[in-house]
DNA sequence: TATGAATGAGTATTCATTCAT
DNA sequence: TATGAATGAATACTCATTCAT
């Protein structure tokens, strides 16, 4: 409150003017990465579109694949919000993991370049090293929690942690694969709808939870 | 049968030789693409893993897309090669759905870079126009054929034309999606096996067919 | 008649030939200019379009220069053919120059492509030495004989050889340039008629002409 | 005054500091163009000449015929420059129209180069769009304002609006034509000194202004 | 904290030409 | 007489990154 809060005050602000850059430039790269996909978004296109010199992410991000890595940080962040908002009306755990299932789904089916994004970065479209552990972790965290409703559900329904664990990975993968195939078009080849087909697959794990969680309770 | 004959050998070894440089440096490109990954594989790489100038690329190929779409149609054909040999020995409609489906995700869980190149061509990372209609169908046929002992196998089980494409996507959509976990290293995340959970998945697939074919019989 | 007259005939027919080709090749190297400009004329395209490989050329012709050069010699006599063509129903000396001037004019006017031709081979748009000297002569002779008309009228109107080259100068000086304003669309900025102003020009040169013969004969 | 006319200077110096730049590069397009023509004129060379890489040169322009189109700017902007200063010292129309045609005609008379390049970026040589409307009209204008002095003069002499413009398209495209024969040694076969004929051309010119402003007077 | 300036490596593609066949 | 194959040099332009200021 008096020198050193005064310190502190100043330091806060500092930090958020820093941040408020910082958050800027992120949202300048999401959207450029929303409009031209991941084949326009250069540095230059993203310090254009923040009003900024390409010279000066620099003092801001260590390189192009930081700023890559935490616009895909803050994705996760947003599908984590999304789930956790679609859950929270719901009580019944069945209602629970079909509906975080399927909110996972949608946030994908309308936001494509959220997937592109992910797809790039969790895969080798980087340099030799990657991401660096630390940022890695930080983005399994972020997709983890993302998740993890899904997880509670599938717990509360009966399931062991383990058990609950794999349901997570099948409708993470069903979803990611019926996605790729939706943006791509392909789903057209085989004349169906990537979201039935999507809700049929949790259903039917749902089903195999109950009927497991009801064989162990007799 | 002398002279001509002699012209037509001629010709036939022209297009022989022809034949033999394409594949060359189609032969390249596909090691460029496992070794440096799609990034990488610039026309220069490529022409130089081939031993030749870049220039000379395009007495061969139209394009740098050109040469992309037809290593991932050769890639398609070595995967509906896999698929076929596999299923040659069951003779059982059960056995010959299982394998199928297990020996499409077998193949790219071996060839990651393969799977990169499906995605990236499926996908829009191409120039304005793809690959052109012509390209672009021939491909889907590619995959169709690949994907097609799978769908017979379900026909086999006694579903309709129709289940049995969705009995396709199903497969086809989960296998990637576990792939893309298996290959990102994300399905430690999960503590699971990808090709055990293929299994399962298959497996409760054929189960669901089976009920539904009874029940129809009934 | 006999063995001789064979050879001869089948020297003529070989030499029919190669001159049939020549004039494939040229007729197609006309028309991508036409269509193409100069800058999308090179040796490929012009090959393409003859029906040939770009190497076949090169055997008719030493470079793509020498190729140039005989479009511009052919189109140089067309010129030629016009200007006479036109002159040919004019009797009076007067109408003579005018008409062959006019129709000097006229041609290029309506041929934009063959004054480029021009421009670029009269020019310094080739190689080091040019055409060679050989060729250079040749051009000019063309050149000189489309342009005679006009001379030989001015000699019919009076003026000693000398002047009547002046002449000569003054009227192709004068319509190069009001070209180059019209095919460039500067004309327009003057608000002026190209041929208008052409033929004001002319009837200039032939009134001063007649002026000064008759002030000669006085 | 102090730390703000600081930064002032600062900024002047920048804005100064960043035009020598475009000036020696500008001037190093120059040298290229006159030495190696058109065709040798290509943006590394420039760059090379300029002691840079072609990369830099992106920095200070937004691409190769923006390089071009200001170097014709200041090319028209020099020969504006001279007409001007001929004129100068002039006080007589008469004297004053022959000057200015005659310094028009010598300028490019001893700077073919610039003949050139005036040719060739008011023509098609150039990307599909061209140089975009405002540059188009700002050469056009540069153009324009190096005539002004005929035009003025020619009014000066009696003539109107209109027929002042006239006498300039007669003097600029004979000049044109004349040059266009000087520069490629076709004059020479006429035997005629190009510079003479101009004169020449321009006296007839202004003897017929006199004489129509006469008979307008009587 | 940001910019202006620059780099060097890289991109796909085109060109005229050559040569063995 | 013509081709298929290849070359080497060239083209304009883009990129992420660096550094002095």
């Amino acid at each position: 409150m008096d020198q050193s809060g005064g310190a502190k005050t100043r330091r806060k602000r500092g930090r958020t003017k820093a941040q408020e850059k910082r958050e800027l430039i992120l949202e300048a790269a999401r959207a450029v990465f929303e409009t031209e996909g991941l084949e326009g978004a250069s540095l230059r296109a993203i310090a254009a579109r923040a009003g900024y010199t390409p010279a000066a992410l620099y003092f801001h991000f260590d390189s192009k694949e930081a700023v890559y890595a935490e616009v895909l940080h803050r994705s996760l962040a947003r599908l984590g919000t999304r789930v956790a908002e679609a859950v929270l009306t719901e009580t019944e755990p069945t209602a629970r993991l079909r509906t975080a299932a399927m909110a996972f789904f949608g946030f994908y089916a309308e936001n494509p370049r959220d997937l592109d994004l992910g797809f790039y970065l969790f895969r080798g479209g980087m340099k030799p090293a990657g991401l660096g552990r630390e940022r890695d972790e930080a983005l399994n965290a972020a997709l983890e929690a993302a998740l993890r409703p899904i997880a509670d559900a599938a717990v509360a329904l009966g399931a062991e942690k383990r058990q609950a664990a794999l349901v997570v990975v099948d409708c993470f993968a069903h979803a990611t694969g019926l996605l790729l195939l939706l943006h791509t078009g392909r789903i057209r080849m085989f004349d169906a709808s990537a979201s039935a087909l999507m809700l049929d697959h949790v259903d039917r794990q749902i089903a195999a939870l109950r009927h497991s969680s009801n064989a162990a309770r007799a």
